[in-house]
DNA sequence: AGGTCGACCTGGCAGC
DNA sequence: TGCTGCCAGGTCGACC
């Protein structure tokens, strides 16, 4: 599922919709979704009140007002749903002492629910490069790293040590704007063209928060709606429909097991 | 050590 | 209709 714009929109959504609301019980439809013990998950989250919603790279964490954290990975298919009817895909349902619910679903069940005391125990955050809209990710970081590898750009954009938040779609979508081919080896991006990479990663994916992120299958917000993002997708998805730009055919290449959408004559 | 490739799951869709 | 194979917003660990 969701890449960064659309992991931010949930955050913002729950912000809204659970902020100082207290957990009165849990239900554990499918606990494949857990990555602890069932009882350890409940007991640690029963009667916390969520302080605070954050978001890194992909990843969602709960502040609790034990000081723990409820850490929540969507992968692809996952939902955080507030106020939603539990559905087949519904694998663990939070009520609120005031009535409301949060529902994870997931179809896939790829998604991880973890409560931790500190979210550093996680890998994932260990490992995970700067974020997008950080002072630290600019065009001398880019630059520095690129210089180091010989693997296709596209692969290191989806690379989340690299930067945090970037996936298949954004991938393509940037390296679009920027007229850079997804299979250029990164040790030959120019410096000037590190900038172009920053300055279109920093503004495809704050137009995707803008609206609302893209939903391409399964994206739905916490409100379960889908992101109007994907009308303003210009590769993704488009294979032998013609470039926005030039209007040669948007072909389809498979780098590292993935899809890459690109118009080999505007991306070079 | 850097880079690539399944595995993890479910379900929708195209093609026969 | 019903089967088969392919594809899907991600990440990790096993391998070369």
């Amino acid at each position: 599922m969701p890449e960064l714009p659309e992991v931010e929109t949930i955050r913002r959504g729950l912000e809204r919709g659970i902020l100082n609301k207290t957990i009165s019980r849990i239900h554990i439809h499918d606990g494949r979704v857990l990555r602890q013990d069932a009882e350890d998950f409940t007991r640690r989250l029963l009667k916390q009140t969520i302080v605070a919603v954050s978001r890194r790279g992909k990843a969602l964490a709960l502040s609790l007002s034990s000081g723990e954290s409820l850490v929540v990975h969507v992968m692809m298919t996952g939902q955080l749903v507030v106020d939603g009817g539990t559905g087949v895909h519904t694998r663990v349902a939070f009520e609120f002492t005031d009535g409301t619910k949060l529902l994870y679903n997931d179809q896939r069940v790829f998604g991880q629910l973890r409560v931790v005391r500190d979210v550093g125990e996680i890998n994932y955050f260990k490992v995970i490069g700067p974020e997008p809209f950080d002072k630290a990710f600019n065009a001398a970081y880019i630059t520095s790293a690129l210089k180091k590898t010989s693997r296709p750009i596209k692969t290191i954009l989806l690379d989340h040590t690299f930067v945090a938040g970037i996936g298949n779609i954004y991938a393509c979508e940037v390296l679009f704007r920027a007229a850079i081919s997804p299979k250029r080896r990164g040790s030959l991006i120019k410096s000037a063209e590190a900038s172009v990479l920053h300055r279109e990663i920093v503004s495809v994916l704050k137009e995707a928060i803008r609206h609302g992120g893209s939903s391409m299958r399964n994206y739905r917000d916490s409100s379960g709606k889908k992101g109007n993002f994907k009308a303003r997708i210009r590769v993704y998805a488009r294979e032998g429909e013609p470039c926005l730009t030039c209007a040669a055919g948007v072909v389809r290449i498979v780098q590292s097991g993935r899809s890459t959408f690109y118009c080999m004559k505007c991306q070079r």
